[in-house]
DNA sequence: ATAATATATCAGTGAGTAATGATATGGATC
DNA sequence: GATCCATATCATTACTCACTGATATATTAT
């Protein structure tokens, strides 16, 4: 069975719609891949030397983040290159930091469990 | 053990705090629950009557979007009024539907796996 | 061709999480 | 104070997901 698989299936309301985009970005591993793109486009091996994920698992969550459309490759010689999709993701990050500033507390907070 | 836990907990980098805010957002309950506040405050059972949710599985929804921030509530009588805690919710609602009309077709067409 | 590097896929595992149904609490009215 | 309605909590169950380690594919260079 497949594996990182926070985006993608054929749910089809709106709301369902936004949940997965959402869920696509619910994840410590594919921000950390997402906000290093937002610098500059890099290969592979690049993200995974300052993520410092594992290479299966950069390339499974490249993998789904390729797939819902949110970054976009090409290839380089033997290098793949990844790069965001579009320049709204970064907008759409920053929005979230906005919204962080004002709900910070509660976000670091509240424990009803114990985390990630 | 609790239950809805979609927030919350002592994670303490800018990424695992963003993460865990997408997180919030991440689930078709909690996005109709708050796209229903976005129009007005509800009490509890307007949301379970509008959303079509069962009431202890959007009194969760509730408690965990109220722990996080993202919502705030006022007795009234023996109603609770839930209303969103900030307009940036609504404005970073606005602004994923923005991006989705550009991925849109990803989202919906990859199956890498099956259901929501 | 062979070796070396870059990237992708597979199988398995463990943990986290959402929903349900039953039950408890709390405020208001009679 | 008993009853009714609104809301919250509990325990259980089933499902989804992310990570790891091993392996496969692809491209370049020798």
């Amino acid at each position: 069975m497949d594996q990182i698989v926070a985006c993608c299936n054929s749910g089809t309301t709106a709301i369902e719609r936004r949940a997965k985009l959402f869920r696509g970005f619910a994840d410590p591993s594919r921000l950390a891949i997402l906000d290093a793109l937002c610098d500059a486009p890099l290969a592979v091996h690049e993200i995974v030397t300052c993520t410092k994920l594992s290479q299966p698992n950069v390339s499974n969550h490249l993998r789904c983040l390729l797939d819902c459309g949110l970054v976009a490759s090409d290839r380089d010689g033997r290098f793949i290159r990844y790069r965001i999709s579009s320049p709204r993701i970064k907008a759409l990050l920053n929005d979230v930091d906005t919204l962080l500033d004002a709900v910070a507390e509660g976000i670091e907070a509240c424990d009803n469990y114990r985390g990630t």
